[in-house]
RNA sequence: GCCGUUGUAGCUCAGUGGUAGAGCACUUCCUUGGUAAGGAAGAGGUCGUGAGUUCAAUUCUCAUCAACGGCUCCA
């Protein structure tokens, strides 16, 4: 007999050799019908897979994130399933479950042929078939060498690839029906449970994600233990859409792209210019309280910039090709960093001006691939929320710790409460092609990192490989409110281009030392961060940033006069007021204020006009009452002053 | 850059081997209406671009450009 620990803490008796499936029945026969798998001593395991000795049980269900992850891998066996018997000789890769966007995939070698959209719906339909089968996973353990000799006979150089990285006596096999997969698993008992079932779309993928190896044809789908769940799944697509920061780009005049501009080139229009502004009057604020001052580079520089700086080698495949004149070769700027490092070197400097720190909205252009562009997020010509700072290695915490401050500063304005920093370092194999060569500058530079955020007490992850060419970076990765993550603003620090540029300031030992940089952009891109805002507040900006602030709703023509004079009045106090002068019925003009997301809506009619008032109405919201001309002024100014979130 | 999909009016989308349609938006007129769509009329498209097949191409084929879903990449 074994001890089972249940998670309530009690612990039952089972004979050797008990599966979770047992034990489930043992308690309901319900329970049982909903076990997808099992957590045994921590691990996860097949509900059907015997236990031998004591071990704590937790059974897994659709509602447990493992439970659903298991259902989506043993999903996956069953798309290769269909495809195997769609594409005889098919060989396959790995088909892992995601846990967002929610689902699995499989990569596959099709050989010559080819998978297109069209034959989602016959895979849809033979997997249905597969499934209602309701054939079990079976595990089963192979020797290493006769799994080899197995896949060898197969030809198969995917899963021999695979087995050459596993030890011998922890393969196993797992057969559904016709269908046998070297599979660690775990799977759900058998493939009755996947009840309905969405291939969402089919995508290359580049063997082992590198562009060099073969592209292996990638299958996305996603199921469900019941119909319901999946459609509820699409309808969240379907909102989910409805905030994507291109529709709403489009809808609300923000900004526009075309054909005869370029790819990844953005247009502003006056609604996307007003948050451009009010941003960048935001960090103008922010940037003179923390002792920044303001420059201003021009848009191209000199081939041989970008040759001091080491960019150049590193990244000429995404910069803009060169353009010749007078025998010089120029190229658009990329990064504002050189112009800058100029500037700090234009006048000898001496301790006593450091930290020195300088800060411009640069206007970048960057060559991304053409798949790369994606609306707002990934475009060519970027304006940088950009600064530099230039401090002694004794300044550096202080100055980092202050970088800091001004994100938290920002976070709180923008409600941006969900949040992770990356701390990025290099990859000590790839020195001298991804990395500068420089070993010891690179740990000296990343432990000062380190210790300045534990000593903050900020939470981060590490992450090697993703530092810069010239420093470690921290990396702020934020979620829009669709869930779409990327990484809003970096910081970096840069020991290597004080010395290409032959920086430095003179002690007070009367000496020269070399400075350290801070590389800091904590709003990204104006590109980036309203692609963010727009998904973040679904295009219900606070008042402070809505491009058009107040809409006065006349009844009828009447009341036009006692309109404008309310437009005179709000306009002196600086708010962005529109009259909506149409001879259209108050219905058509509130749902289209609605529509447009004007934060505060004024209807004017007879009462107000003999009273001198307003009623007001705030959008999402609905009325708010009437209110003195005055009384609302005030109000709204404060807001605006305030950057207020609006909630 | 690679794999797949799409491209028809300002927007959302029908449609056809015989040179195009709806709703909304727009213009004009009527209506002057109190918290999410008042009515009528009108205007608007070389069917992304180029080539090929055909008596005839928006429709079929190829190329190209762009967007979209992924992969790779992001100083």
């Amino acid at each position: 007999m074994i001890n089972i620990t249940l998670p309530d803490g009690a612990v039952r008796q089972y004979e050797s050799g008990v599966t979770a499936l047992d034990v489930a029945k043992s308690i309901s026969e319900g329970l049982a019908r909903k076990v997808l798998a099992a957590n045994v001593n921590g691990e996860v395991w097949d509900a059907t897979r015997p236990i031998t000795q004591d071990a704590t049980l937790k059974l897994l269900t659709w509602d447990d994130t493992d439970g659903k992850l298991t259902f989506w891998h043993s999903s996956a066996h069953l798309l290769a399933e269909a495809i195997e018997s769609m594409f005889p000789g098919v060989k396959f890769w790995v088909g892992p479950a995601l846990e967002s966007p929610k689902g699995f995939y499989y990569d596959m070698d099709l050989g010559d042929k080819k998978l297109t959209e069209d034959d989602l719906a016959t895979l849809e339909k033979k997997m249905n078939e597969l499934a209602k089968k309701s054939n079990s996973y079976v595990r089963k353990e192979m020797p290493k060498a006769e799994a080899v000799q197995y896949f060898t006979s197969k030809g198969d150089e995917y899963k021999l690839d695979l087995l050459s990285n596993l030890e011998d006596g922890k393969i196993t096999f797992y057969t559904q029906g016709d269908f046998t997969d070297l599979c660690r698993g775990p799977h759900i008992p058998n493939t009755g449970f996947i009840k309905a079932i969405k291939l969402t779309n089919v995508a290359g993928a580049y063997w082992k994600g590198d562009e060099k190896n073969k592209q292996l044809t990638r299958v996305y789908g996603v199921t469900f233990p019941n119909q319901k769940e999946l459609d509820e799944h699409l309808a969240m697509l379907e909102e989910a859409k409805k905030r994507d920061h291109r529709k709403l780009g489009k809808e609300l005049g923000i900004y526009t792209m075309n054909d005869d501009i370029g790819p990844g080139l953005i247009l502003w229009m006056p609604n996307g210019t007003v948050i451009i502004e009010e941003l960048e009057k935001l960090a103008k604020e922010t940037e003179e309280d923390a002792g920044y001052k303001r420059v201003v580079t021009p848009h191209i520089a000199k081939e041989n910039l970008y040759l001091t700086s080491g960019h150049l080698p590193y990244y000429a495949d995404s910069m803009f090709p060169a353009m010749e004149m007078d025998g010089e070769k120029y190229y658009l700027k990329a990064m504002n960093c050189p112009h800058h490092h100029k500037i700090f070197d234009a006048e000898p400097k001496s301790y006593r001006d450091m930290p020195y720190r300088i800060a411009e909205y640069g206007t970048c252009y960057r060559y991304e691939q053409s798949g790369e562009l994606f609306g707002l997020m990934r475009v060519r010509c970027l304006h940088m929320n950009d600064a530099h700072i230039y401090c002694t290695k004794e300044q550096f915490a202080a100055e980092f710790r202050a970088v800091n401050d001004m994100y938290q500063k920002y976070f709180k304005i923008f409600g941006i409460d969900k949040y992770v920093m990356r701390l990025s370092l290099h990859d000590p194999e790839k020195l001298g092609q991804k990395y500068v060569n420089q070993p010891e500058l690179w740990k000296e530079t990343e432990d000062m990192v380190r210790t300045v955020l534990v000593e903050s007490n900020i939470p981060f992850v590490e992450v090697k490989g993703e530092g810069a060419f010239y420093g470690p970076k921290i990396d702020v990765q934020i979620w829009s409110a669709i869930g779409r993550e990327f990484t809003l603003a970096t910081n970096q620090v840069d020991f290597a281009q004080p010395r290409s540029f032959n920086l430095s300031f003179t002690n007070n030992n009367n000496e020269p030392e070399i400075p350290l940089i801070i590389h800091r952009a904590p709003l990204g891109t104006h590109e980036r961060f309203i692609g963010f805002l727009l998904e973040h507040y679904a295009g219900k900006f606070p008042v402070w940033l809505a491009p058009l602030q107040v809409k006065i709703l006349p009844i009828s023509d009447k009341f036009m006069d006692y309109a404008s004079d309310v437009k005179k009045k709000l306009k002196k106090a600086g708010v962005r007021v529109e009259i909506d002068d149409r001879s259209e019925k108050i219905g058509k003009k509130i749902r289209e204020a609605e529509l447009s997301r004007v934060p505060y809506m004024l209807v004017i009619g007879e009462k107000e006009m003999t009273e001198g008032k307003l009623s007001v109405r705030r959008q999402g919201k609905g009325d708010l009452g009437v209110l003195a001309v005055e009384e609302f002024i005030s109000s709204i100014k404060e807001e605006i002053e305030e950057r207020k979130s609006g909630e």
